[in-house]
DNA sequence: AACGCCGTTTGACCTGAGTCAAGGTGGCCT
DNA sequence: AGGCCACCTTGACTCAGGTCAAACGGCGTT
């Protein structure tokens, strides 16, 4: 059955008492996906949440032709579909698979609603989260509508890089990860191309090495049609001027 | 002052009793914005959110170098920027501009907060809002990042058609959609004409009829890359073929 | 009526990124 | 080992949509 511990490792419920988490353990039930196996399809009415608790969720929208673009990769810790629980007849506006063999908790959505009644202290949580994931996807928005495929991906690298560090893993596939950035698998290969010419990165796998920081952060600031050549045969290292 | 039948217009207020509406109303100020006057900057500290009563907000992102991109247009009866109240030091994470003569009622956030801790009922309308609010978002980002520029030109024109009507008013200056939509004037102009030219559409000014629905909807349905050619001189009603 | 101001339209051109089609490369299985 | 398969890379080509610049049109002002 479904620990509390396990329970306890979600954001969103970590702010849950004892008593309440037990409430929930009882309506929530533990399940396994295989590597690509789909969890729900955009569409579904969307009866319960989900909390990931090892391995990596793909949400993503696919369009009449079948051409996907991945909203978001949710990892261990992180709860979603849980905003539809506040909706009349609520269906997925995702579909969600594992990108590699995961496990998750479905949580019921009914009655946990029912039971945050007696909690204004989880409501604020969740409120908070919401809030939150606006936030992201306002950015992501911004970030689709303002600015170039390079911009993107340095944008994304300088987030993922742990303070301090120079060394990042890209923590998917890049298929996967170029869909995210919403850009093409051959041209996400390009852009890192690109950036190892310019002396800004380097590649290894899905280790990459940030050479030129203050060079990567100029790129991501980057908006659309801002040029960025790569001079034929300067040593280049810093192509992009200072406005 | 603010009187609490204004409050009433604001679907996320219209939930409360009187005696909360009252306790709000005495933290309210009402505001008066000129055409394209600023009200918030993206980044400014964010203490108060809105109600609009009369007129239209726009809320943008601004890139570094200045371009802009329309996020939303509030209309009457809309909040917006509640959803930070919930965050710890929130700051705005887009420009608010009025579109015309505006009037509006700005909240105090922090007070209102306090005043949420009181009535789960109330903080079970925001959730159902801001889960609405981020499904509308995940539409936008799918529309941005799956469909063309003239797909989302469709797809707009047939969300704002009032059912059962063949006629609507697109309700801004063609500039201010088409930042809405993520296009350029010019590509706006030319979509336009491409739909007329197609027999699907007429346009007055910014009131647009819409002839052949069907043929609008499948343009709608498309996504990137798919190609809609004018051919040369067909009498071309719809040119689309059923999948 | 002539003027200027804005928002829109049109045209010519350019470019970022998608498409299609080959090649690499590495992991995993007999 | 060899071979298969999935992923990633590279190259050549195309095209939607952005850019720049000029013309158009409506409207309020003097």
């Amino acid at each position: 059955m479904v620990e509390i511990e396990e329970l306890r490792t979600g954001a969103l419920l970590s702010g849950l008492t004892e008593e309440q988490l037990v409430r929930v353990a009882c309506h929530a039930s533990r399940l396994r996906l295989d590597e690509g196996q789909l969890l729900f399809s955009q569409g579904d009415p969307a009866e319960r949440f989900y909390l990931v608790l090892k391995g990596q969720v793909r949400l993503f929208r696919l369009s009449p032709e079948g051409t996907e673009k991945v909203i978001e990769i949710v990892t261990p810790g992180q709860t979603f579909a849980e905003a539809l629980m506040f909706l009349n007849a609520p269906r997925y506006p995702v579909c969600a698979a594992a990108l590699c063999p995961t496990e998750l908790i479905g949580i019921d959505a009914r009655d946990f609603a029912s039971m945050l009644r007696d909690s204004v202290d989880s409501c604020f949580v969740l409120l908070g989260n919401l809030s939150r994931r606006l936030r992201a996807m306002i950015g992501e928005i911004d970030n689709l509508a303002l600015h170039t495929a390079t911009s993107r991906v340095a944008r994304y690298l300088l987030m993922k890089l742990p303070a301090g560090r120079r060394t990042l893993d890209l923590g998917m596939r890049k298929g996967v990860l170029a869909s995210r950035l919403s850009v093409k698998p051959e041209t996400f290969s390009r852009v890192e191309k690109k950036l190892i010419e310019l002396g800004t990165i380097e590649v290894q796998g899905s280790q990459v090495t940030i050479l030129d920081q203050t060079a990567l952060e100029e790129i991501a600031r980057l908006g659309h049609s801002q040029e960025l050549t790569l001079m034929p045969c300067a040593s280049a290292a810093r192509p992009i001027r200072e406005q």
